[in-house]
DNA sequence: CCAGTGATCAACT
DNA sequence: GTTGATCACTGGG
């Protein structure tokens, strides 16, 4: 029997509370092409109208839609005008928070995922940062808003082997400023110790005017 | 270190 | 309708 991806009910609740538990599992994406599979290993959560790092911090737009719907389905954006970037949605229908999918560990289809990461150079950067797991998975933007938890899905969120809680770690948001990024506030970014696919931290650059 | 690349959105005419 | 700043990044020096 086909093993039965996450419940949904899990996922509705805040992606605070949500991120640490998707350490661990996997996120399973099938195309024409075939099947990779990723064991997630780093995970940030972004809360709604009060996070500014958010993208739902200033309201519902045709972008950030789907992370107002209800729980279980992927958010896809495209950023940076070459990269695509996934995230979990969270917490129940109007309230948008979710979990963006930073690193993870390629655990089926390697293959395949080294023909879509042709600059990595050794397999644990096929999904080490968020947009090469994007990649490695073969996602797009026309996976935005894809339910991962409907059985048959093509791209589908299944529990992992268990995780243990001893090797979560917390610490600030990658890229990020204000409340949980920089040092400030909250540690909203979680990763399993001692994972080589978990990406290198990078501080917040605030932008100079030319 | 930093350039590339284009969608997005607020602030304008 | 147009402008301009920004951007949850990656890869190459």
């Amino acid at each position: 029997m086909e093993t039965a991806s996450i419940e949904r009910e899990f996922l509705s609740r805040p992606g605070l509370e949500v991120a640490p538990g998707l350490l661990g599992c996997v996120l399973r994406h099938t195309t024409p092409d075939g099947t990779v599979a990723v064991r997630l290993t780093e995970v940030e959560a972004y809360q709604g109208a009060d996070d500014p790092g958010s993208h739902a911090f200033r309201g519902r737009t045709p972008r950030n839609e789907v992370m107002f719907g209800p729980a279980g389905h992927l958010y896809v954006y495209f950023t940076y005008g070459m990269h695509f970037c996934a995230n979990v949605v969270c917490d129940v229908e109007g309230t948008a928070t979710a979990v963006l999918l930073r690193g993870g560990e390629v655990i089926e289809g390697s293959a395949l995922a080294a023909t879509r990461r042709l600059s990595a150079r050794t397999p644990r950067e096929y999904a080490r940062g968020p947009a090469r797991l994007v990649s490695a998975l073969g996602l797009g933007r026309s996976d935005n808003g894809a339910d991962l938890c409907a059985p048959g899905s093509p791209t589908v969120l299944l529990p992992g082997a268990p995780v243990d809680p001893e090797r979560v770690r917390t610490g600030p948001r990658v890229g990020v400023s204000g409340p949980g990024g920089d040092g400030v506030g909250f540690p909203w970014r979680f990763w399993l110790d001692g994972e080589p696919t978990v990406s290198p931290y990078r501080p917040h650059v605030p932008k100079r005017r030319k």
